[in-house]
RNA sequence: GCCCGGGUGGCGGAAUGGUAGACGCAGCGGACUUAAAAUCCGUUGUCCUUAGGACGUGCGGGUUCGAGUCCCGCCCCGGGCACCA
């Protein structure tokens, strides 16, 4: 028997033999329970796997294996996100189709996932842009447009000049391509949409029902940024109808035909310190506004509109921008006191959010103070501020209410007591805002509203690789859903799909595909935009549990069965987009009926980034660093050209371009796959990135040596019908102390496996091992009841181990010449009397300090440890000339002698 | 600015309010070897000359018989959001 772990003489004939058995296709047992392990869809790229990549998919083996053993019906399926930007893009530069090239890629992930000995059932293998799936993407699709939440709009939308396509919100950052960094633009194209804001609340409310990091769970809410408040509607009136002398006056000329407008507020309570009201520059009462105002206005009003539609998203969002804006010569009229209200235009206010107009309250708000200092504006403090503001800013109550425009800080916190507020002047903030909304509600021109920040989800793109979308136009252009028995409206293979910068899509200038006839014969034009990425990975799940289903998306029983996911791991960098977006399509699918699950992923886990160590230089003079840059990348070979103090080493996130990538192939090359998952489970935390080591794979598969060392050291002594009799030898001496470490380490790693923490699952297998080692020299003749404990533990470690290391596990016994594998063995109980320890060291506490330690039976009454304690020589001397107080004695831990 | 994480030996990290540093890496000493690698045995928080002791989980307070762990106030690092009314 082999005595030590060489991967390369057997690992790969483990991994052809589970193939060659269908190790891994999923069982269906009705009498068992279901596991669904799922791994995030991935995108395959032309760079392959690196070990970063295998740290998600290593944990979720793990437990997918020890679920199988424990007794599950465990579904691990993998497949491919392959339609979207990534790979075209990708195809364009290679100047190849994306179709091939992306199989070709597909395989090769594959191949490595096989490399590193996942457990993937491949036969329910797919990906997104296979004819056969998307078929059913289109029908989803048709299904939220029936369900009216899918439409189209000719909104503004962020347009990447780079990718050539339209983006959705989630797919912007700082105002750049998420992908490629590139500005975004704003452009008008007609462009579909799903109404994602129906679902909002639900969106919140059932997070509180997944066990997900709370982390992502917050970066939804604050995503769907739910702010509740009052929208109330303000009368607008102009120059002209006020009595001429009386500029000031509150009679204002009777016109019921005056414009309206809508604000929301979330501070009510402060609508008397209102002294201007802001319109977002393309708020439709400024054409109103314009014609009734003088032409001098309307020029400056037209100039700002026309300069803020050519502001770039990034310009308008960068740091600290000074505040701009035009006063339109409008007045809206304070409902609270009656007052008229300069009205301005400005770009602090967004259309897309609350009614895209404010009530400005420079008093209390930062950005209303700004614009109001920058443009003279009054500022009339209606809140009292608490001691803590005044005392910060060193000043007075009088002081501060006289002049607040001289105080650099606003006081924005809700901790005063209000002021100049008419009859709710004295109240606090709660009371302020209660009575104020019942009295906005009441007098009808307002109600209690709440707003979100998430906007629909923008789904069209101007490119060839993505699901085409099934909707016909006719010649008035009226959208028509094509049929099921059409289904799937098949992406036409061509030669040129390149993107065009006009934002109409490649299908557009290809004939066969863009004319058709419509459902009444008619001649028709097809849709030619395609659907975004995100939309085919937003159901992938369900299509797991009955993927080749011709006839439906997937059998509902098979879904009922198998869903929800019941442990999902990726990245925490889809918290916002992939997985709001699963979750919307879910809820949708369960509205109709499709579904019996709110909520498609019960456990998320996020596993940590795995990081290069990446050489740097600073930038010469003539060089600029990007936005976010740290430094000039430079690639090994040019590093090591380098004098030393000249390159700064860092650890950045393993990625093609940064030349610091480690493959699974290279790692298993030269340390085995066992090692390269040991290590990953080892290393850290699996939350946690992990700066990568070649060096801490050597010390794993150090481990699996000594893992076969002990197994050849026990295989003579080996008895496989240990269990029949273990039960009947007296368990005493070494075998007891074997038996124990056995239920301890079973115990243990059942336990660590379940709660994500791999990485002390994997020292207690080093401990037990480094136990039994030890014991084993103590016994180098052992008793037929030490036979039987070895017997048991080393059983006990090939099947716990297993799931982190199959093939070492299958190989070793095998070599005991035992039969199949052991995938397909019970998953070992542990017993809590065989775990107990006998013997309990006792720590002696002389006021909470260490002083020495005791031996005491397991057991042993509280008045023996106490007494035994106070016996002990080391803390008498500590006790010696004081007066005992107080002894506390901690059952099986410890005595703490209180004495002063 | 706001919301999450996180600061423990030379390094990665372990520790239901109860003996801080498990397990591993690296180091040091030794065995084996002509030698090296590999392997094995021992050792390794800091300080005090040792027995032994003092100090030690980012900083400052607090609660407790007892705090890495709980509470209050800071500092630093990582991530997310950000003119959202």
């Amino acid at each position: 028997m082999r005595d030590r772990y060489e991967p390369g003489a057997f690992e790969q004939i483990w991994r052809n033999r589970w193939l060659e058995h269908d190790l891994f296709v999923t069982r269906e047992d009705p009498t068992r329970e279901k596991f669904y392990g799922l791994d995030f869809f991935p995108y395959p790229s032309g760079a392959g796997l690196s070990v970063g990549h295998c740290r998600n998919y290593i944990p979720t083996d793990v437990i997918c294996r020890a679920k199988y053993m424990q007794g599950y019906n465990v579904l691990h399926p993998m497949g491919f996100d392959a339609f979207g930007l990534p790979a075209e893009n990708e195809a364009i530069k290679r100047k190849s189709h994306p179709g091939p090239m992306i199989d070709q890629y597909a395989a090769n992930y594959q191949r490595q996932m096989e490399l590193i000995g996942i457990s993937y059932d491949w036969s329910r293998s797919f990906k997104s842009s296979d004819p056969e799936y998307y078929k059913w993407t289109q029908w989803i699709f048709k299904l939220l447009y029936e369900r009216g939440l899918a439409y189209r709009s000719n909104a503004e939308v962020n347009w990447c000049p780079k990718d050539k396509t339209a983006l959705a919100n989630e797919e912007v950052v700082g105002g750049l391509c998420e992908r490629c960094g590139t500005p975004v633009e704003k452009r008008a194209i007609p462009q579909w949409f799903f109404k994602i804001t129906d679902y909002a609340q639900r969106l919140i409310d059932d997070l509180d029902d997944v066990d997900w990091p709370e982390g992502i769970k917050n970066q939804q809410r604050n995503w769907i940024g739910r702010s509740e408040g009052v929208e109330f509607t303000m009368r607008v009136v102009f120059d002209s109808e006020l009595e001429v002398g009386h500029p000031d006056d509150l009679v204002v000329v009777a016109d019921q035909s005056d414009p309206r407008f809508k604000v929301f507020t979330t501070r009510i309570d402060t609508i008397f310190g209102m002294t201007f009201c802001v319109l977002a520059p393309e708020h439709p009462l400024v054409a109103t506004i314009k014609k009734r105002v003088d032409n001098d206005r309307v020029a400056e009003i037209e100039a700002y509109q026309a300069k803020a539609k050519t502001l770039s998203e990034m310009d308008r969002q960068a740091d600290n921008r000074e505040k701009t804006g035009v006063n339109t010569g409008a007045y809206a009229v304070n409902p609270a006191n009656g007052k008229r209200v300069p009205i301005f235009i400005a770009d602090y206010v967004m259309m897309g959010y609350g009614t895209g107009a404010i009530m400005a309250v420079p008093a209390h708000d930062q950005r209303d103070f700004d614009f109001a200092v920058k443009f003279g504006l009054d500022v009339v403090p209606i809140y009292r501020p608490d001691e803590s503001f005044l005392k910060a800013n060193d000043t007075d109550e009088g002081t501060y209410l006289s002049d607040p425009k001289a105080f650099p800080e606003v006081f924005t916190t809700k901790d005063g007591t209000l002021v100049n507020s008419g009859e709710y002047s004295g109240m606090s903030f709660e009371e302020g805002s209660a009575k104020m909304t019942e009295w906005i509600v009441a007098l009808g021109i307002g109600e209690q509203k709440v707003n979100y920040k998430l906007r629909d989800w923008l789904i069209s793109r101007q490119r060839y690789w993505g699901c085409p979308i099934p909707v016909v136009y006719d010649k008035d252009g009226n959208a028509e859903l094509v049929s099921d028995n059409l289904l799937p409206v098949e992406l036409p293979e061509v030669d040129n799909y390149e993107p065009s910068d006009d934002g109409s899509s490649p299908l557009s200038r290809i004939p066969e595909f863009l004319n058709v006839t419509t459902q009444d014969g008619m001649l028709g034009r097809r849709e030619t935009d395609t659907l975004g990425g995100f939309a085919c990975s937003s159901w992938y799940f369900l299509r797991f549990a009955d993927p080749h289903n011709e006839s439906q998306p997937w059998n509902q029983e098979k879904a009922d069965y198998w869903m929800p996911v019941d442990c999902y791991v990726g990245g925490a960098e889809h918290a916002v987009m992939h997985l709001l977006y699963a979750r919307f399509w879910t809820k949708v699918l369960f509205d109709a009926g499709l579904v019996k699950v709110k909520e498609p992923f019960q456990r998320l886990m996020n596993q940590g980034q795995v990081l290069g160590q990446t050489p740097y230089r600073q930038p010469k003079d003539d060089e600029v660093l990007g936005v976010g840059e740290e430094g000039i990348l430079l690639s090994f070979e040019e590093a090591a050209q380098l004098p030393e103090d000249e390159v700064t080493w860092r650890w950045v996130r393993m990625s093609k371009s940064k030349g610091n990538v480690v493959t699974p192939d290279e790692a298993v090359a030269n340390y085995g796959a066992d090692a390269l998952r040991i290590y990953e489970l080892f290393v850290a935390p699996f939350e946690q990135s992990v700066n990568w080591n070649n060096e801490g794979m050597q010390g794993a598969s150090r481990f699996l040596s000594r893992v076969f060392r002990l197994a050849s050291e026990i295989a003579p002594k080996w008895n496989d019908a240990w269990k029949l009799s273990i039960e009947h030898e007296p368990a005493d001496g070494k075998s007891k102390e074997i038996r124990r470490a056995t239920h301890q380490f079973i115990r243990k790693a059942t336990e660590d496996i379940d709660r994500f923490a791999f990485n002390t699952y994997i020292s207690s297998a080093m401990t037990f091992v480094n136990t039994i080692t030890d014991i084993l020299k103590q016994v180098p003749n052992p008793t037929e009841s030490e036979r039987l404990a070895l017997s048991e533990a080393l059983e006990s470690l090939i099947k716990c181990l297993s799931p982190a290391a199959p093939h070492s596990a299958d190989e070793i016994w095998q070599s005991l010449e035992e039969p199949g594998f052991v995938y397909q063995l019970d998953w070992p109980k542990f017993n809590a009397d065989l775990a107990a320890e006998d013997t309990i060291t006792i720590a002696i506490q002389v006021n909470g300090k260490l002083r020495d330690t005791l031996q005491m039976p397991a057991g042993s009454s509280n008045e023996d440890v106490e007494a035994q304690a106070l016996a002990s020589d080391k803390a008498q001397s500590f006790i010696d000339g004081k007066t005992i107080r107080k002894v506390i004695v901690v059952p099986g831990k410890l005595v703490n002698i209180v004495a002063n």
